[in-house]
DNA sequence: GATTTTGATCTCCTTTGACATATCGAACGC
DNA sequence: GCGTTCGATATGTCAAAGGAGATCAAAATC
């Protein structure tokens, strides 16, 4: 249905996450059925503001209603107050070590595409760095996508034999791409990455890559 | 109904004053019937999502999500940037106009109320100063109450014969007679209380009140 | 590999918002 | 007085939310 309510939504989605309840945790504790907020999440309900008031305190979330005028600054200061998120590193790891899992399976349905590879590398480098808090925003920005694309691709799978990616989603993996190559010269000139254990020649596991700045030159 | 929807609406209608629309104006800019908006400030409907966003834009509002910390912080913001509104001087006249003849009615109809005496005294002076500006929010505090009080009562007279105000309406009347008593000592040190034209020693109207410093003392 | 959790989806039924339309009393202006 | 505007209400219709289930596939966990 879509309605313009699409960034308050959004925002009640995030913050459920963020506080790493799961719909039916936020289910029991506002009375509304779990079925429910799921459909509202989906955008597929357009929900009273009694409810959205509950769901939103049970967030510790307000509703506030703000003059069109000061809202930069509104978000600046909410910006400011409650910095992004608190993502441990651990979960960084785990994004991507779940990440790699998918791009694995993509890789086999997909073998000609060059980006999926890409990706790859940079998430393999960055699986070996111990503390990755430096580098959550530009992680996420590599795994948020991949696993957007899975569930497409899952969602293909359930109705078509043959599966075809559209072009948005081509141009998607293109554009993360870009990310993770970033990524890998960030990586690659972080202290960081001396460490550990010493592995032979950088050969790190079965499918592992060479991470010293490989040519590849082109970034674009 | 009374959900915890309260803030918002009354935000909402507030703006809508602000802007010196009428529900039917609105009506029209929104689309959304006059008597749903009715409904609506009345707290007599829950409105949805889409339906709030929809009102709001129309009023130049948005509707944000804020993190229950920084709400103190968002509060101050929105007020630095959209100063608390500006109500004309003349407005806050005519309301002081309208506010005695409602007490006049009243008095008629509760003539032991000593308190309805406290706050003509105050609003009467108020009539006779030019320049209200500095007083607005005192005002508003007095001529709301009383404009709140005369629909009960005229809701009550639709139904009974006798009319009987509750006691939350007779503790309202006294906590506005305060402030009544504090107008009237802020106005009698007034420069602009002088001004005008000569009065025949001090005496105004048909009804009329002495205000020099008038003891009256005693408050219950 | 087996089990639990999670989120999406469906059904059945009740409640209620949204809209249209009309009326009402109070207040204001002419 | 007379017409207008304003906000509050009433009635009837329709579509959608709300609520209580249950089911299911994919993920996460062990």
């Amino acid at each position: 249905m879509k309605h313009a309510s699409e960034d308050i939504i959004e925002a009640l989605k995030n913050a459920r996450k963020a506080r790493g309840l799961s719909q039916r945790a936020l289910s029991e504790r506002t009375g509304v059925p779990q079925s429910h907020i799921s459909k509202i999440e989906q955008g597929n309900a357009d929900i009273r503001l009694s409810s959205l008031i509950e769901l939103a305190r049970a967030l510790e979330l307000e509703l506030k209603l703000v003059p069109r005028k000061a809202l930069p600054a509104v978000e600046s200061v909410v910006r400011t107050v409650s910095p992004p998120q608190a993502t441990t590193s651990a979960d960084t790891s785990k994004d991507v070590r779940r990440a790699l899992d998918i791009i694995a399976q993509l890789r086999s349905t997909f073998p000609d595409l060059s980006g999926l590879r890409t990706l790859q590398e940079g998430l393999q480098i960055a699986s070996h760095v111990k503390d990755l808090t430096r580098y959550q925003e530009q992680i996420r920005s590599i795994t948020k996508p991949i696993r957007d694309i899975q569930k497409q691709t899952a969602q293909l799978k359930k109705r078509n034999d043959e599966i075809t990616l559209p072009a948005s989603t081509l141009r998607e993996i293109t554009q993360t791409a870009d990310v993770a190559r970033q990524l890998r010269s960030h990586l690659a000139n972080s202290p960081q990455l001396t460490p550990s254990k010493p592995r032979p020649a950088y050969r790190l596991d079965d499918d592992d890559i060479d991470f010293r700045q490989s040519g590849e030159a082109g970034d674009g």
